[in-house]
DNA sequence: CCATCGCCTTGACGCAGATCAAGCGGGCTT
DNA sequence: AAGCCCGCTTGATCTGCGTCAAGGCGATGG
């Protein structure tokens, strides 16, 4: 485990390909210049942790690179992912001085951080940052009950599934493919972190994964790497609605 | 299942019992007036949907009296509770014309309603009002995550020794009686209903609640009403952290 | 006073997924 | 190239909770 490494590139921020972009398109250039002065990256390795729970966290961020993760864990060690941010996502809390949740990197991560006291005296003074929070937020809240109908209701093998279009629609490959065929794609998570988002444990997911597998759903090549050859048959195994998505 | 009663009786904010007082104690007169304009009560019984998920939804809204809940349905009508709204909570999303879950009043209701639209538009000259929604959201998000370990990892008993100490904590009398003896309280849902936060059946549920009663960790006095002799006992329960939570 | 209905309890049984255990295979170190 | 470790698969067995079924109890109404 060696320590994270911490630059400090000036870049502009629209160089970022992440959320934050978005806000940014709208601020003005004292505000940008405000937001560089404050901003710096950190890497970590697939497996670090980048913050435990009850840490103090005086930087929020958003994610460049790779997927990170956070959990609960409970005194005897059951463990259960609570949130999954992928690149554009958005980390920490500008009014929570510690962190609540344990943050791991699943993969090899990239953030872009901001320091949290300038970022929240920002927030004051740019009201369309903090609405632009609130959605994203909002959407957190959506995914998460989402994920609750998922915990509370579904099958291990609909778990599966469900998990599996959700990573596909996030990857990038995916707006160009669906419909037209295939869809692939590397898992961005072990198995056992696959088990903690899901519920399940470690050998409930595999034996899913190999079922899926037989019975031609998906094929594994490789233990990572997933092809689809129908996104729709897909679809059906998760239990889920088959119209299509409800827009904001 | 009648028409629900709408009445627009022509209070002072002040006098709502709700969360969104908070909001209203730093408002100007002239934006307290506004809000007086758009505002209006409405009443539902127990067992009444207050709106089905894909309807238009013209409101956003403050519980005043009673409980109501969020509840996602699978098409072989499986479902799972995603949110429950007690006195003080928001309903609603401002930017959103459809309701994504159904809403459902657990006992008699008593909604304080914003037009939507004109509510909107006060978000964007009232930056403070915004900053508070966001507040709210994170508040649910917390409370998601919560929930979300509840359902993927807690044994059945665990989650209704939960549930009750969240009940419990939120009850008026809970202020003042903790620590110092017994807690008693009437649960604002069916067996059903609690089953369906909490991811079990309704035997399930009453199985355990049973359990606990025999254990000597409840007490039921007829089927709804419970009393906690002992607090930490329940809590020893819930499989949670027995330190005390963590502050913002 | 009895019939009905909604909500709840309890019992018997089965199964999905957890647990325990063994082994595989690819990449790393030595 | 030998050995090891880590992530993963697969098998055998166990069990907590779901399912199916029967009744209890209190409120409401005829």
């Amino acid at each position: 485990m060696s320590k994270p490494q911490i630059s400090f590139p000036q870049e502009q921020c629209a160089e970022c390909p992440i959320r934050h972009r978005a806000v940014c398109a709208r601020c003005e250039s004292d505000e940008l210049e405000k937001l560089e002065s404050i901003k710096y990256y950190r890497s970590y390795e697939a497996g670090q942790t980048i913050v435990w729970a009850g840490d103090k966290m005086d930087f929020v961020a958003s994610v460049v690179h790779g997927v990170a993760s956070l959990t609960q864990t409970m005194e005897d060690g059951r463990r259960q992912m609570v949130g999954l941010l992928l690149p554009s996502d958005f980390l920490g809390r500008p009014n929570r001085e510690a962190a609540h949740y344990d943050v791991t990197a699943t993969t090899d991560v990239q953030l872009c951080c901001f320091r949290r006291v300038p970022f929240l005296e920002m927030l004051d003074t740019t009201p369309h940052v903090s609405q632009r929070l609130l959605e994203m937020t909002l959407d957190e809240l959506d995914a998460a009950r989402e994920w609750m109908l998922l915990l509370g209701r579904k099958t291990a093998r609909e778990k599966i599934a469900s998990f599996l279009t959700i990573i596909a629609r996030r990857e990038p490959s995916f707006q160009n493919t669906v419909g037209v065929g295939e869809v692939a794609f590397d898992l961005p998570l072990t198995r056992e972190a696959m088990a903690d988002y899901l519920g399940l444990t470690l050998e409930t997911v595999s034996r899913q994964m190999s079922g899926l597998k037989r019975d031609g759903v998906i094929r594994l090549e490789g233990k990572r790497h997933i092809v689809i050859p129908d996104f729709e048959v897909l679809m059906d195994e998760t239990g889920d609605d088959s119209d299509g998505g409800v827009l904001d």
